[in-house]
DNA sequence: TTGTCAATTGAACAGGCGTTCAGGACAGAT
DNA sequence: ATCTGTCCTGAACGCCTGTTCAATTGACAA
């Protein structure tokens, strides 16, 4: 039936129960339980339930990294998650993901600081190809969009309340019923603030150099 | 020295812990202890934990709510939550609020769809005075922006460590020290996709009516 | 002074937690 | 057939959890 090995079922099963109630709100033996095992053998394998956090931090980072990649169509130009989204293995790795963004993992900011260079690199691209605007703090820009991105996936149950887009899945995969959600980007990206409503917030923030 | 109710100081103990570590993450002598009373009268007050937690929601929402629209200044015009940021009461309504928008509390729900239905209605008004572009899908467009801000103060931690900015604090306080981020925020939503990129990505995504 | 009522404590409870451990089951090597 | 080692279980451990409750305090009314 199942012929994962009883190490990386407990070890799905505990992503799974992570991504639904958080690490705190999981224990062991739920996660036994969903991996048709007993909580000894949890223990017997990961030595305690910190390391099976550990373990699927590492897991689902480098799930991601070595699908990553494969999907940078034109979609990655306003979706710096696009990548992650269109081939994780799955809701629950996203999930995961969303929910340990919050608490905190080091995995899982390192993977945040490599999502960034990746997006730095192909706005870059994309600047050259003439399909992207030039700026001249492309690293704060991609930081930001990148950010907004995976916000948006964070806040997914939101986004599926207020605009019925399932931000777990492929946007890619279903562009109709996306299109709420991607549209509105569009709106946003192509010009949301007027160049003089700019220019005025930008004297009031300074604009990033010292000038004095 | 401290004037408040016990009740008060409890819950707003509270909701410092549940900022910190979240609800699960969380036991009520942890809460009593910060509170610097015993168990027993966190019970004796609230009841349950889960009632606990629920007058926690329904204060939070209920400050902010009150607190808002008070500084609905210029710079709510590309930040939906400045409003909350500026007069929330200090951070910890803040973070607690990061922390209870990624786990699910009916109160803050509804204080998310007020936010988009402010959004809404201060974005038309920078329409009508020229500081905002218009859009053939107004209600869209301001969840989506409210969202990407909210989405920045849940990753705060993100946010922090990449570019150096608080966002639980108020933006406009120190404008020097959040350049970086408005900065970039201004470049996004000045123009980051040109109009024939967008034009591609409309038509591979439907523009919203259905055209069959 | 006595009575009343809310605020508050600290001990106690049952249950769940993460973790340990002795031992069973079963494979492959000798 | 016996040994060896790994996989795996189920019972147990001590601790911590949320919750209950009898008892104490202190303020205010009669």
């Amino acid at each position: 039936m199942d012929d994962r090995t009883a190490r990386a079922r407990i070890r799905d099963a505990a992503i799974e129960c992570f991504a639904d109630s958080g690490v705190a709100g999981t224990s062991v033996r739920e996660i036994a339980g969903r991996a048709g095992v007993s909580a000894g053998l949890v223990m017997h394998h990961f030595g305690s339930k910190d390391n099976l956090r550990v373990a699927c931090d590492e897991h689902v980072a480098a799930t991601i990294r070595s699908q990553k990649g494969s999907a940078m169509g034109q979609g990655a130009a306003f979706d710096p998650v696009s990548s992650l989204r269109a081939s994780a293995g799955g809701p629950p790795l996203i999930r995961y993901l969303a929910r340990t963004l919050v608490d905190g993992s080091p995995h899982v900011a390192e993977l945040v600081d490599e999502l960034v260079e990746d997006a730095i690199e192909y706005i870059e691209l994309g600047v050259t190809t003439g399909l992207i605007m030039p700026s001249d703090r492309p690293r704060e820009r991609a930081i930001v969009l990148t950010l907004w991105s995976l916000g948006s996936v964070v806040l997914h149950e939101h986004v599926e309340r207020l605009l019925g887009v399932d931000m777990t899945a492929d946007l890619t995969a279903d562009p109709k019923r996306s299109a709420p959600y991607v549209q509105a980007v569009l709106d946003l990206l192509t010009g949301f603030i007027t160049p003089t409503t700019r220019e005025l917030l930008t004297q009031a923030f300074g604009d990033g150099q010292e000038t004095r």
